[in-house]
DNA sequence: GTATATACTAGTTGTATACTAGGAAATAGG
DNA sequence: CCTATTTCCTAGTATACAACTAGTATATAC
């Protein structure tokens, strides 16, 4: 039940590149540097993101990364989905029709799907700039059940 | 980001003994063949819930295992903590004290605290006794954020 | 005493994570 | 055009964990 690197390693390098945005694109080797993560590691993350158009790139020098779009248009939820392949609790969750032999029958389909519920809304509630400000009282992160 | 099925046999354990509670204990293999469940699986995943006090277990003939508590005394929380070893997403939020050296200026740490808030609450908020009946319409699963 | 059950420890197999490595393709600047 | 720089793409590897199986010891009802 963790999040992976892979994940983990997206959002911050989303907050990075939201923090140096300058209008212009952010090499990976600086990320890399600032975020002590290593650049071919990363290259896997960001070809991810760029394919699923969250990223803008250029290739050769002076090239680099970009956001798509403004940190408030992103959510935590659609990051970690794209890295993560899935944040189902568990798998018969994951396609948009249940498949599980077990489905009609089964007694915890409801409290996965609850689970499922509570983490996807949730995630769906952050955004890219919630993060960038690292203010202690932001709403977001007390979010009342 | 799954439960794994070490979580998810332990509470179709603890659903099978509830429904199959006549005050005398009830053998593994009795419940292996209800839930196709191989009996040397499940005989790790009880001995954990019987270490940890939630199960009751005697061995030889008639023997077997019963339930501690009443089912509305069990939140699938405490099933899940035991058997998954920890329902933290992230690895910095298993212990007590967060020990990670990011820790003070971690940019994701709100998130992720907001994120284990979240899914501890929802689990804590489930009993068996939820489980055991399998109405349609249970508030529990209904719940709102 | 024996059959039946849990208790405990160790081993096995498969899969996923968390990377590293190498080269191809694009492009800015000289 | 040439070269350095950057992303893009594919493959390989080490480690850990998940999901079991297997064997034996221990307790106990009859």
């Amino acid at each position: 039940m963790k999040i992976s690197t892979r994940g983990r390693y997206a959002l911050r390098f989303m907050i990075d590149l939201a923090q140096h945005d300058n209008g212009t694109y952010v090499a990976l080797k600086d990320v890399s540097s600032r975020q002590n993560i290593s650049i071919k590691y990363l290259e896997q993350i960001t070809s991810l993101l760029s394919k699923f158009g969250l990223l803008l790139s250029v290739r050769g020098p002076q090239g680099g990364y970009k956001l798509a779009k403004r940190p408030d248009e992103y959510t935590v939820g659609e990051i970690l989905r794209i890295t993560e392949g899935s944040l189902a609790p568990v798998s018969c969750l994951e396609t948009p029709t249940n498949t599980c032999e077990r489905k009609d029958y089964c007694q915890t389909l409801k409290l996965w799907e609850g689970l499922n519920r509570v983490i996807t809304d949730y995630l769906a509630s952050v955004t890219l700039e919630d993060l960038i400000h690292d203010n202690t009282e932001t709403e977001y992160f007390n979010y009342v059940i």
